[in-house]
DNA sequence: ACTAGTCTACCGACCGCCCGGTAGGTTGGC
DNA sequence: GCCAACCTACCGGGCGGTCGGTAGACTAGT
């Protein structure tokens, strides 16, 4: 929950009024995440962070512009702790594993910016949606990328590396929704069983995986 | 998107109220899967139907009330298509495909009411909440009880079944996300490549699955 | 040391708008 | 004449957003 904080060190002046943005952008993220950016009222946010409405108003421009910081703040989480560590990987397999596992630990760490990241793009302004889509787009065309490597090594046989992407993606993002670090599970072990599952799944495994002696 | 209409058939008075009560259904989940239900006024769904808001309201009780009958209905339809067919499959492997297949091809054919059953749970008064989440908790369970069935047959090893039923879920649902029925692929493609993924995802590849030379 | 001015960080009150929902008609087919 | 199937007009309320202030920390001049 913290790694909103990051924005604050990131930009030129840290002081106190960058420490009170972080929180202000970390509450509303949390807030945003749990009720739905519709349902979440500028005055929830105020609350929450101990404001009225008027004063969170000297820190932000205006209720989607707060959106789209979130956002684009987990694109750049995406981008740097997933993208780029999978990049420098030149195994396909390998970087697959990696795409995964640092996927999959992000949303295990702090899942409020990346899942608002993908259920509230209709609350942005068009031009700003155009951007976070298209940043998007690039993320499961670089997973593609990977299976059609590994499609190209004979590694994997018929499948369409765009239904695969996208299928693990899916499987990976709608962690959000079932896992509590308060749990049974500890959040290694889902990262590592979601990334066996991940790999498994696109895996060439010769002609059949049945092991039924009747055939 | 006429699946809504067999609400209509399902009721005892089959006449022109209830086909007009249908096609509300059916529009507002349209809606609602498109802009979100906070996002949705009750004059959008009036006007998508061609009346105003007070004549809406001759036919329904409240927002609430409309979200709930739609999701309601989701529920019932993965009950009648997905789960009911799969309850008659003895063979564990079998099942597992035919809850796949199903759930995905249900999704490929009309995404709307069953996407908003996962996505606008919040919108509901707790009492419905808690009415559809037991729903929804009993069918990820009777695929974890299908893993754990292949598990005890010793088709899988090392997979939690709960981390594997809930991964399976996410890969279904997020197809609704990236699906287009006037895409590239073929609904029947698409529900394939899912339910082989999914099969591949679980099942128990001996001890490895690289087919790398040199190990 | 004292004061005058300045600026940051807020607040109370308010605005116009649109929301979900309703009261009380009106109309057309039987 | 009656009733199903609507409509126009309206309500209270909460929304995103703004305005005019102001307490208090800080700075500068004397």
């Amino acid at each position: 929950m913290t790694a909103l904080d990051s924005v604050a060190l990131r930009t030129a002046a840290a002081n106190g009024e960058q420490d009170r943005r972080a929180e202000i952008y970390r509450n509303a993220a949390r807030i945003f995440h749990r009720k739905g950016y519709h349902a979440t009222s500028i005055n929830d946010i105020a609350a929450a962070v101990g404001l009225t409405k008027a004063g969170l108003y000297y820190y932000i421009k205006g209720k989607q512009d707060l959106l789209f910081a979130i956002m684009s703040f987990a694109m750049d989480q995406l981008d740097e702790q997933v993208i780029e560590p999978a990049r420098k990987v030149r195994d396909p397999r390998t970087r697959l594993e990696t795409i995964v596992t640092c996927h999959a630990r992000l949303i295990t760490q702090d899942s409020s910016a990346l899942t608002i990241l993908v259920n509230e793009l209709e609350g942005l302004l068009p031009g700003d949606r155009a951007d976070i889509i298209d940043r998007q787009r690039d993320y499961v065309d670089f997973i593609a990328d990977t299976l059609a490597a590994l499609r190209d090594e004979g590694k994997v046989v018929g499948l369409d590396p765009t239904v695969g992407a996208f299928s693990l993606v899916g499987m990976i993002l709608w962690i959000s929704r079932w896992y509590r670090a308060d749990g049974r599970l500890e959040a290694e072990e889902v990262v590592a069983e979601v990334t066996r599952m991940a790999v498994a799944a696109v895996l060439n495994r010769s002609t059949d995986q049945t092991k039924d002696p009747d055939r």
